[in-house]
DNA sequence: CAGCTAATGCCACTAAGTGGCAAAAATATG
DNA sequence: CATATTTTTGCCACTTAGTGGCATTAGCTG
C-alpha cells in the first residue's frame, strides 16, 4: 500500500480539537509521515545549498538516516521530492473542485477561487519557504522544470476530467474547457515566478496577491496588440 | 562547435536551384546530418515498436552502428532524439517571427499565422509521420512527455524574448504576453492531440486544419460557464 | 507474550549519461 | 601526390538514478 505518488491521502478523522492533520494516527504512520517530510526538507535544504545536481541520493540517504530503497517508497524520483510543496497544493485544489457550486461564475473564475481557497488552506508550518525554495530550484534545474510541468500536466488533465464529471460542459470534444485551464495554469506559474523573484520573504498572502493581479490581466491578453519598435 | 542542442543552423546558401536544404555542404556536414537522421528515424521506429524503456541507448547504437558517444554529441538525452520532429517546427516558428510584420493583427493573431507559416515550410520527407509517431509516444511516456513539456517551456520563453526585442509591449512586467502565448501553446497542443489520435494517416494539410479550429476556440474560453450535472 | 503484518535495510544489478584519449577520416597545404 | 591539421568518432572506465529480492526489524493484535 501507499504509492509514491500518492502522498498522505488516508487522514483519519481526529479526536479532540485542534490537530496539525497529521495527529492521533497510528505510531507507524506518523514515523512514515515524519521521515518522509525530513526526506523533503533535507532535500530542499541540500539541493539549495550544494546544487540538485551537486547532490547524490546518497548524500540526502545518509543524512536523513534512511535507506535509498526506502527514499523510492516515498518518492517517485529525485526530483519528485523537491516538488512535493506544490503537489500538495494542487491535491487540495482537486478536493475543493469536487465540492463547489459554479454560481453563475464562469469556469475560469471558478477555478480561480477554487485554487485562492486551496492557497488559504496551506497552513502547515513552513509552506511557503518550502514553495519558495521548490520553485527557485525548478528554475534552476532543467530536470526540475520538467518534472514540475509534468506534473502540471497530469494535474490538468486530473482537473479536466472531475469538471467534465461533475458539470455539464456540452460536447467532450469542445476545446474551450482545456484552454481555460491551460490560462489557469499559465496565471498560477506566472504568478508564482513573480513572487518567487521578489526579494524579502514572500508570505502565502502575498502570494494570494499575486495570483489575484496575473488573473486580472486575463481578458486583455486576447486584445492585446504590438508595434514594431522604432529604438534601437 | 555543434553543440547538441541546436539542431544544423548552418545552412550554406545554395548554388543552383532546388535543393533540399542539406545539399552542397561539405562532406563531413552531410555525414553527420545523415547519421542523426538515421539515429532519429531508427529511434522513432524502434521506440514504437519494442516501447522507449524496451529499449536501451545500446540497441539503438547497435542499429545505427554508431557509438554510444557519438549519440550523445547529436542529442541531449533519450528523450531528446525522439522529439527532434516537433522542434524542428518551433525553431523555423522561431525564425519566422524574427522578420513577421505586426500589421495591425493583435499578438494572438500573429502567433497563430506565424505557426501556419512554419507549418507551410515542414516540408522534408515523412516529416508528418514523423510527427505522429513522436507524439504518440510522448503521449504513452512519461519521461517524453516531459521532456517535450520542457523544450516547449524553454521555447516559450525565448519566442517572448523575440517579441520584446522586436516589438513594443510596454511594461515589460506585463504579464498579457506570456498568458497569449501559453495559450497559443494550449491550443498548439490539443490541436496536435487531436490531430494524432485521428485514425488513418494524418497530413500536414489537416493539422494545419486543426490549428485554425483550435485558435477558433480561444474567444470562448473565457467566458465558458458551466451547470451542475443533473444525470449520474 | 506470541504471532502477524508491513516497513525497512542491504545487496546486487541495469541502464543513462560523462570525461579522456587515441584512432580515423576529411580538409587544407606543400 | 604526400603530408600536416583539424574535426569527428570509437572505446573504456566511471558515476549515479532507479529496481527487484529477501532477510530483518518494528509496530500492531489477540
Amino acid at each position: 500500500m501507499s504509492e509514491p505518488g500518492s502522498a498522505a491521502a488516508t487522514p483519519i478523522a481526529s479526536g479532540t480539537a485542534q490537530e496539525t492533520a497529521s495527529e492521533r494516527l497510528p505510531l507507524r504512520e506518523r514515523k512514515k509521515l515524519r521521515t518522509r517530510q525530513a526526506l523533503i526538507d533535507t532535500a530542499l535544504e541540500m539541493f539549495t545549498e550544494r546544487g540538485f545536481d551537486g547532490t547524490t541520493l546518497d548524500q540526502l540517504c545518509d543524512a536523513v538516516e534512511v535507506s535509498k530503497r526506502t527514499f523510492f517508497r516515498n518518492f517517485l524520483s529525485k526530483e519528485d521530492v523537491a516538488s512535493a510543496p506544490t503537489q500538495d497544493l494542487w491535491r487540495v485544489v482537486l478536493e475543493e473542485l469536487e465540492t463547489c457550486e459554479p454560481g453563475g461564475r464562469t469556469v475560469l473564475e471558478m477555478l480561480r477561487d477554487t485554487l485562492l481557497a486551496a492557497l488559504d488552506q496551506m497552513t502547515a508550518e513552513g509552506w511557503a519557504r518550502r514553495v519558495l525554495l521548490s520553485r527557485r530550484l525548478a528554475e534552476a534545474t532543467p530536470s526540475m522544470n520538467a518534472h514540475g510541468l509534468h506534473f502540471c500536466d497530469r494535474t490538468s488533465r486530473a482537473v479536466l476530467a472531475v469538471l467534465h464529471s461533475r458539470f455539464e460542459l456540452g460536447d467532450p470534444a469542445d476545446l474551450r474547457p482545456r484552454l481555460a485551464l491551460d490560462l489557469v495554469v499559465s496565471a498560477f506559474q506566472q504568478a508564482l515566478d513573480d513572487w518567487a523573484s521578489r526579494p524579502g520573504t514572500p508570505t502565502r498572502a502575498s502570494l494570494a496577491a499575486d495570483l489575484r493581479e496575473a488573473f486580472a490581466a486575463v481578458p486583455g491578453a486576447l486584445t492585446l496588440t504590438a508595434e514594431l519598435r522604432t529604438d534601437a
